[in-house]
DNA sequence: TGTACATCAGTGAACGCGCGTTCACTGATGTAC
DNA sequence: TGTACATCAGTGAACGCGCGTTCACTGATGTAC
């Protein structure tokens, strides 16, 4: 607790250098981040900033485990805020953090679920348990959900497949409690939903099509949750 | 018709150069992509690339035309052999070339669908027919599955928003009929799905969480066949 | 209060590198007579 | 069949640039006595 007083704090130049990068990547995209530029940007030279990062590569790391731990937040406050309200009012929120999060930082979710940077790749045993971790809490609510009867899984997903299923266990492990084959293919479908669709306003590549990504998006995960009859038909 | 006959070919060539491309950005991503790697893979010098491209940007733009033909022909072709079969039968088929010409070219659909490459933006004028394309198959097939009276739109589809409502007239214009509301919605869900789980798939977030990304493709499209009731359950 | 020393963030020059692009050229091939 | 010319894909040198990284250094600040 005790840090020097007048001296310069490193570790507010050390977020500033990522704060910066960051600004960079919104402009020149992921793959167009240089330690010259943030220099440049930040009024420093480039060396200054091995001082912080010895190499660019970790300070890259750096972005991507905040960028993990910022979405992770974002789903977790989410949680919280909704913790006693119905199981549908907190799904949606959780998932609506994870699109809300992803429009606010398209440079951060890039880095995440986006295309490597060339010559980079992230260490997997720090990135694997990162990005298991906002799911977590997702998953705790819908096996709470089903276990008090008020989940129901539809008929359509009761079949997941064997070589899927073995890969239940582990989840229900990290979960703190066992996940039924059918609401495991059921959560894995509504990811794949909102990350379809959150990538495909992210690329630009839905707005052509339906105009109002933000709609649409409520309108999707409504028709899940009604699925599983959290939710009924207005 | 009349090609200079021993002499030498410059459509192949122009060819060969795209074909190095594509193999450079597997190897290097789609950011690491360089004229001078490109001529060293080849054999030549990099100015002889300015024979047949008079700068980088229109090799790219002619990769990522290349890459949209290739998807929307590989769609294209999925419905033509299956077009005497059931209506759920079409739809597996070109949505499972989706994957699988996701999963078989995975640069160039990173080239459609990815981070966008610095400093350079594909023309939209070129690009928005050419990303259209591929889908238009698809929805004649749905349209006609429900004229027929074989798809109904399940309940939880039915309020699409209005402000992606008006966005319905256009594709129907395209498609060469009109499509009902929910059954647009539906279809925006069905690409949603599908592309969520192969871009999960293409950045390796899907394997450690389900192990088996083409099985789960499979279930999940099976899923969405039998909740339109154009797929019973087993 | 004053002096000597330690700390360390940041500097500026330099390195080797690979990049896109230009330019005048070469030399093999095809064409006209 | 032989010669002169046109074509044009490809060469090799050169350009200016920005990159990551190294290195010896400076100079402000804090600390010990």
């Amino acid at each position: 607790m005790s840090r020097p007083k007048g001296k310069h704090n490193g570790q507010d130049t050390a977020r500033k250098i990522k704060t910066v990068a960051r600004q960079q990547m919104e402009k020149y995209g992921t793959a167009g981040l240089t330690l010259r530029g943030i220099a440049k940007e930040m009024g420093i030279t480039a060396p200054a900033i091995y001082n912080y990062y010895p190499r660019l590569e970790d300070l890259i790391t750096a972005l991507i485990v905040d960028a993990f731990n910022a979405l992770a937040e974002a789903m977790h406050a989410a949680a919280v805020e909704t913790s006693h309200s119905s199981y549908a009012a907190r799904i949606q929120a959780i998932v609506g953090a994870y699109r809300q999060w992803a429009v606010e930082n398209p440079v951060d979710f890039q880095l995440i679920y986006g295309n490597p940077i060339p010559g980079y790749s992230a260490p997997a045993e720090l990135t694997t348990p990162l990005a298991r971790k906002p799911f977590i809490e997702l998953m705790q609510v819908y096996v709470e959900a089903m276990n008090t009867g008020a989940l129901h899984i539809p008929t359509e997903y009761q079949d997941l497949p064997d070589s899927v299923a073995q890969y239940i266990d582990g989840w229900g492990q990290r979960v703190g409690t066992p996940i039924p084959a059918p609401l495991f293919g059921q959560i894995i479908s509504g990811w794949g939903r909102i990350h379809g669709l959150v990538m495909l306003e992210l690329t630009h590549h839905i707005q052509p099509v339906i105009g109002d990504p933000a709609a649409f998006y409520s309108y999707e995960v409504n028709a899940y949750l009604q699925r599983l009859e959290l939710l009924s038909p207005k």
